[in-house]
DNA sequence: GTAGCTGCAAACTCTTTGCAACTCT
DNA sequence: AGAGTTGCAAAGAGTTTGCAGCTAC
């Protein structure tokens, strides 16, 4: 059983064939699939799968916090199982995402918001960028 | 003659009645409006306005630069016309947001991109934040 | 006069949801 | 058995677009 297959049934999850489904997909996916991708994966191991479970089972695993939501300056979201905090590049000729962390960013980042006297709840640093050619 | 419609002017776009009246309430807007209240604003100077004008007009200004759409975490835009660069705290109660800059996030930006092989195209900041009870 | 702009309504994209059937526990 | 889950299709929200008529230049 995998690892967040283990969390959702602790959760209280029913864990439904499709279900299992989506969440080897999120396991075995070391990149940050769309909907549509995590449903074409999905397809290939069970062709009678919905979209609209998909769409379901990612909302819900995002609301549990068992992945993350993204939607990057594209017009649908992306996922990622990844839970290590960290921080993208997005490749604007591949649509590639380079995931990176910085210390400085983190301690600028909520001095900043203490500076405006706000409580700093969530927060979005993206890069978007050319690939360098030496 | 407001500073945007020189612009546009020059640019050899027509100045109908429509595009004086949307310069002129992003001229006057000093918020972050969304094409919903620039459309309401709008009507209240030329109540036929359509919301399709008002689409395209927010649509062209941001491909020729003079204004910046930007799509937080909400799920629809928002445009400003204050094109001094800087970055957004955003409000999660009321969906306000507060601009503010910042050097060293500035270097650490071109750094971090730098240092992974890429040319730095675009970027997000933005902090989202509860404001602190005192 | 005519290229460009407008309003209207239809179309589009991504996402959510109502419902009846089904399935884990 | 029963609550939760599914597939389907329809609905939603925000945005874009085809078209016929209008308008700035």
């Amino acid at each position: 059983m995998t690892d967040l297959a283990d969390r959702c049934a602790s959760a209280g999850l029913k864990m439904t064939e499709q279900r299992r489904t989506i969440l080897k997909v999120l396991d075995q996916a070391h990149d940050h699939p769309s909907v549509e991708v995590v449903y074409e994966r999905a397809k290939n191991m069970d062709p009678s799968i919905s979209i609209a479970t998909v769409y379901r089972t990612l909302s819900l695993l995002d609301e549990m916090d068992l992945i993350v939501r993204h939607e990057f300056k594209e017009n649908f979201s992306r996922y990622e199982t990844n839970m290590e905090h960290h921080h993208h590049l997005i490749d604007l000729e591949t649509g590639a995402v380079i995931e990176f962390k910085n210390d400085d960013l983190e301690k600028i980042k909520h001095k900043i918001a203490q500076e405006l006297g706000y409580d700093l709840v969530d927060h979005r640093l993206e890069l978007y960028g050319k690939k360098l050619k030496k």
